[in-house]
DNA sequence: CTGAAAGCGCTTACAG
DNA sequence: CTGAAAGCGCTTACAG
């Protein structure tokens, strides 16, 4: 800027102003400073920039995985909505590992991002406290933050996973499985709360072989659906608590004799094409993505009211998995 | 950092010492130091660091959309690379618009990301040239750069299409029908071109009505089916250009009473439990990822070669699909 | 309309 | 082992 500044025979000032575009410089004295720009192939440092001006105009998102197909279209969502604020995003995936996801979210605000979104990981996010009392705007979603108050925006996992449970037994079905991820992942109590729900209201027993929660590898499901489908008294349908599960559920379904029902929690890509249909419960990660980003940057514009936690509702999407009738084993 | 060293007593270099874990301080200092950045909430601003140091440890990533299925595990592998070697990610989608690539890559380079990883939309990246120059490695996937000299990592979209299209040949097929993306994108060209090849191979004659190339959306893909599988002479398989054509033409021909195979470039998650399975050309999309990552940060350590471009092998996955007859509609 | 001075919060190079 | 000075490249606040 300095060389430009020279080259241009101009101060300081005047290359900043018509580097921002700020007014009060005459054309010709524009001209000459672009000249110089070009000339010296001089690009501006943001670094500096933001030295001064205190805001970066950039988000952090943390999630958990960038690959996965329900992640990326939250991911996508909050891009978007950054954009039209002005702002870039940095993101990262916790692998569901809390200590990594600290790691991130805290390189993130020494980066200075302006905001964070945060699929948390972890269940202790005392470590942001310094950064949110700095002036850090902090949105969580998908899950809630753990013994900090914050802005939160969630699925109604709950709800979901009782229509969904309800649905099964709606269509006959008495010993339902229920297969899903880590106890200690917020979605994943819930939807299990919400299996026991449905199986209250109708007043059916649970048998804890029919239930269980754990790392989602297809290696673990593959077993565990193959252990309640078979003995004296099998489950005929399974109700799935994420993607991951369900796709593992398909393949193993598929390979038996006699058909078993299926609804998923979660929208999958070809759902529709299979035979029978999967029917899901799904989730709109779009919209998560884009409320949370939403929400992050109406505090950044100053909203200062309490910590609110706004709760999304899922969709019980009819295909036909969840409406095959029980067939004994 | 001048109020930590204010109160814990010491000279600013030394709280840089503490916050950096550089050696030269007895353990009482650096516990002063310690107490008093808990004590003020002290929290490193990076821009400064990254003012003097010159790099930024980042790396950014522009590719066509976040969300894609396809694109989502490359983004990831270059995530992990990029994390293995200390960098954080910025990334944003191009949504295939050559002016919001630019814009993108630019924002990137004020930010001073040591690298630049692109999935170009457009195909002039002169653009690039000053911050090449001024030192920013720079590496293109999926696509190579236009009218600039830079490494590339590709996959091998001739031979694949042609190995797709020969299958289908070799399965009784004469009339087949290529539908993809813009012939502006350079992967849409080269897998017509394959397709091309394979046909005049086997000594086939291609006709006009067979081949559409255009936007992907599913309005557009349908009715191109449709017309193809109409009139006197349909095709009796489809070659399609992309994930997206493959699952929109899986929807067409599922509704068809007749059979008509299908090979598509790009694997699908659920491709193996449709019936047929679908036969696919598959690209290793996080190797596409990881491979650019690598070639990143070689060149980020010093390595000056030439630019290079590298080829990665696509694999043919049989699956029922591709290995129907030809059925005269 | 234009510019010189001060300062954002760090690190570098050096001296003690 | 420790620290004072200079400077990274911008913007802010001010004066002309």
């Amino acid at each position: 800027m300095k060389d430009v500044a020279a080259r241009a025979g101009v101060g300081l000032k005047t290359v900043s102003r018509v580097v921002n575009s700020e007014p009060g410089v005459t054309q010709e004295t524009e001209r000459r400073v672009q000249e110089a720009i070009t000339a010296l192939g001089f690009r501006r440092n943001d670094s500096a920039r933001v030295l001064r001006k205190g805001r970066t105009s950039t988000v952090g998102l943390v999630l958990e995985d960038l690959a996965d197909p329900f992640y990326a279209p939250l991911n996508r969502a909050v891009e978007e909505v950054a954009r039209a604020h002005g702002a870039l995003l940095i993101n990262g995936s916790s692998a569901e590992d809390p200590e990594r996801e600290r790691e991130l979210a805290l390189a993130f605000c020494a980066r200075r991002v302006d905001g964070l979104i945060v699929i948390p990981a972890g269940h202790d996010h005392r470590y942001l406290e310094p950064e949110i009392a700095a002036g850090v705007a902090t949105v969580f979603v998908d899950r809630p933050a753990g013994r900090i108050a914050a802005d939160a925006v969630l699925s109604d996992n709950h709800g979901g996973a009782r229509a969904g449970v309800a649905h099964l037994i709606a269509h006959g079905h008495r010993r339902i499985g229920f297969i899903g991820d880590r106890p200690r992942i917020h979605t994943a109590g819930e939807r299990l709360r919400g299996y026991h729900a449905a199986m209250a209201d109708a007043g059916l027993p649970v048998s804890d072989a029919w239930v269980s929660l754990g790392p989602t590898t297809p290696e673990r499901v593959r077993a565990e659906a193959e252990r309640m489908l078979s003995g004296e008294h099998p489950v005929t349908a399974f109700f799935t608590g994420n993607n991951r599960v369900t796709v593992t559920i398909l393949r193993v379904i598929t390979q038996l004799p006699r058909p078993v029902a299926l609804v998923g929690f979660d929208d999958l890509e070809l759902a529709d094409l299979l035979s029978p249909g999967v029917t899901v419960v799904a989730q709109d990660a779009a919209r998560l993505g884009r409320t949370a980003a939403e929400l992050l940057f109406r505090r950044l514009d100053g909203a200062e009211d309490t910590p609110r936690s706004v709760e999304l509702p899922t969709r019980l999407i009819v295909r036909g998995s969840g409406e095959l009738p029980p067939v004994e084993g």
